[in-house]
DNA sequence: CCCTCCCTAAGTGTTTTCCTTTAGATCTTT
DNA sequence: AAAGATCTAAAGGAAAACACTTAGGGAGGG
């Protein structure tokens, strides 16, 4: 059972997201708020799974209010709800620990794909946002990746990918086969990939780093 | 009995071939056709088990014929039957889906025996392609390891690529763990690398086994 | 019938990866 | 200057992968 957190100061919004996700019964409603303090007070107190969480709040906005539930309640994780379809929006949130992004046309399927996928800890974009990315000639993955992963890391990467163990990763970079390891793993939790294969996999779909 | 189709603008070809391969008792020609419409649709009709394509057809060319036969009769196996001698035409050819690829002045042998490995589920190049592959700076490691795996192995192969741990993939064959232990180190012995990662990287580049 | 290949399996030891937290140094951006 | 991000590093335990060897049963071909 998911539990689910709404903060959207559009009653009509809240009221209706509440309604078809109750419907689903994997999915258990918690809570709902209108403002951006009350989300951060209620993710505090209910630690719910999955905060939908509207960009566009007063008094101060969604991606502040992000990053503070970010270091208040780390376990929940935020789908960014948003009117807009500016990717630069959509880079700040991931940048700031959102997890799922979805517009607010969004079909029930997607609002349900993206709260089952982010739960089980991977990133969702939502479709127009895809498209829009795309659109822009950028690949949805490429732009995930590209702010989720560091420079150094898409260097652990692409070592990986050759085929290289930690140990000859770190002679190769010079650093520490600690450092390396904690690479690994700061990767595979970015990406919410269980291990380096299917990491490999995942990167080749996308063949942004060759 | 293994049925097959043949595609191939060249009256002649086409009658070659098929008066050739009806003389063994192990092939059964279903049909023929001269060019790459016919060849999807006698395909979806007929689901032969080996499609005999020539690449240079018209209207559209082999290469979206492959892709939609693939979509269409997904147990239809595609041996490329070509003029062309372009290693990049292989590869594409294979990434497309095709499991063989035999040049036209290729002999009965070798078509019988391309038949017949493909029709077990494994790849063939024929001889030809085998030297142009390995005077070029293509990698024949790959099409020539490719007939080193058994059918087990590529089962193990596709559900590592799908990211599973040999517990999983244990689970999924119904086999014991240890079994899929030895399967994975056979595997990376036969192909020479050193881990899964460049194992499922090597894969990639020929995706053979999609 | 014999031989080979494949699939199955076990056993044991070593190496590698994965998990997770914590933290100092540096670089960048506001 | 403050804040945040990045790179670096360590520790220690659990899980998985890798490196072999050996071996029985079944299927298919010579």
């Amino acid at each position: 059972m998911i539990h689910i957190l709404i903060a959207d100061d559009h009653l009509l919004l809240r009221e209706a997201w509440s309604m078809i996700l109750r419907k689903d019964h994997r999915f258990m409603i918690i809570g709902n708020c209108s403002n951006s303090m009350q989300a951060v007070k209620l993710s505090r107190k209910l630690k719910p799974d999955i905060l939908l969480l509207d960009i566009n709040m007063s008094p101060y906005n969604g991606i502040e209010a992000a990053q503070k539930i970010r270091g208040i309640s780390p376990e929940t994780r935020i789908i960014a709800l948003t009117m807009s379809n500016d990717p630069a929006y959509a880079k700040k949130m991931f940048q700031l620990g959102a997890m799922g992004y979805v517009t607010k046309n969004s079909s029930i399927e997607e609002m349900t794909e993206a709260i089952l996928t982010v739960s089980g800890g991977n990133t969702y974009v939502c479709n127009e946002m895809k498209e829009i990315l795309s659109s822009s000639r950028e690949d949805p993955r490429k732009f995930l990746a590209v702010h989720l992963l560091t420079k150094r890391e898409i260097e652990v990467i692409n070592l990986i990918k050759a085929g290289q163990s930690s140990k000859e990763i770190c002679g190769e970079l010079e650093i520490t086969l600690n450092t390396v390891e904690t690479h690994r793993y700061n990767i595979l939790k970015k990406l919410g990939v269980k291990n380096a294969t299917s990491l490999i996999h995942f990167m080749n779909d996308s063949s942004v780093y060759a």
